[in-house]
DNA sequence: TTGCAATTCAAACACTTGTATGAAACTATC
DNA sequence: GATAGTTTCATACAAGTGTTTGAATTGCAA
């Protein structure tokens, strides 16, 4: 047990490490360095470095989805089993933007961590987020009480587009505001959330008969 | 030069390993084993590991912008310099989607290595998607062009979601089948497209004032 | 055929990596 | 204050990495 300081410091230097330079090139001895203790330490309290990835990952990866799933809760308490589907969504998006984006001086370490896990995607990261299946089928059928009339296979595409324009502004931030020249606010957080929930609300909304017409106009 | 048996048999093989096995545990012995060359000839014919990686996806990746670039200019000039959103768009993520998705069975190598390559994220690779920002310009030029009413950002805003929502699906192609119990058919490219072309055709048209009125009540 | 450059090859190099070991230091309990 | 359990430490290990070397081979031109 002990004071457990060299576990924390060590998951410390670990996070800040790897949301600095990336998982490719940051190895056990760099970690051990920073956090001031041996090499054999993050074998004795993680097992192996994987696990010790794995750790940070699925800390930060949990009160995300906590957060996600209580507004989600909130939401459907307060509709009577029935949200409206902005706010489902604002609740699926939400919390990860939160999390990733904001002013980029004042971005926490774990969130630049998350941002990392994002782009680069290691094993032991990925092992993890192939357990999310569960959780965003929780959101799948949201949607579908709050959408009683859309087809699954609308509702699955309407998750899937929420969550990749979510995650692909968080991955691909410093993308867009290069190409914008810095007209893309991404520091105004929930402007982005706005974004993304209205844009999939539409998706998700949008009378079937217009798509399909534009669909036989449209297609080569 | 010779007969250049060597370099395309270290090109396929490569290609081939990484499709399959990703770049994380695919090495150098692994490459000129399956290409039945010496280990040497990588270094001798490319230089080194990341540049072998980077003309496989800097080849496979002009091929998709001079398609991306074709469609748009054929779109643009068929509208006297101002073509349709829609077929802009389709020409932006068009080629992309259908380079990569498709009937599993039949997907080429190099369609599975670019999945690959967009899913993992190595080094090499990312460099050569830093460059592609001029190449992105064109597209928010025509897009400015078929839409002069919408500000600079909301253009932009409209293209990284195009973008999202492309790249996404085909990154997560697998989560979504698995998600949907296989309900959303990734086998029929040009639904794909659609969609996808639809949502961000909505996303750039919808009416500012309906959007903003939205934001007002929607925000939390 | 001779000569010369391009190519191939086996071998080794120089490092880095994560992990394991076993002794030393520490901590708390009796 | 001895003891047992935990934690730390220096060090070694074993394996794998991309890359280099220099000699052998090949293919083509003179």
């Amino acid at each position: 047990m002990a004071s457990d300081h060299t576990r924390s410091a060590i998951l410390a230097a670990a996070e800040r490490l790897y949301a600095d330079r990336g998982f490719g090139d940051v190895t056990l001895r760099d970690i051990v360095a920073e956090a001031n203790v041996n090499l054999a330490a993050v074998n004795y309290h993680f097992g192996s470095k994987d696990e010790l990835i794995a750790e940070l990952f699925v800390t930060r990866s949990i009160a995300t989805n906590r957060e996600r799933l209580r507004e989600l809760k909130a939401a459907e308490e307060a509709g009577g089993g029935r949200a409206p589907i902005e706010v489902i969504l604002r609740a699926l998006v939400g919390p990860t933007l939160r999390g990733c984006l904001g002013p980029e001086n004042q971005r926490s370490t774990s969130a630049r961590f998350m941002i990392r896990a994002s782009i680069e995607s290691v094993p032991p990261i990925r092992r993890i987020k192939n357990r999310e299946i569960d959780h965003l089928r929780k959101f799948a059928g949201a949607m579908r009480r709050s959408l009683p009339d859309r087809s699954d296979v609308d509702i699955y595409w309407g998750l899937n587009f929420a969550l990749a324009m979510a995650h692909h502004t968080i991955r691909e931030s410093e993308r867009l505001t290069k190409l914008s020249e810095g007209k893309c606010d991404l520091d105004d957080v929930e402007d982005v959330v706005q974004r993304v929930v209205s844009v999939a609300t539409m998706a998700l909304t949008a009378g079937k008969a217009e798509a399909k017409g534009l669909s036989k106009v449209a297609a080569r």
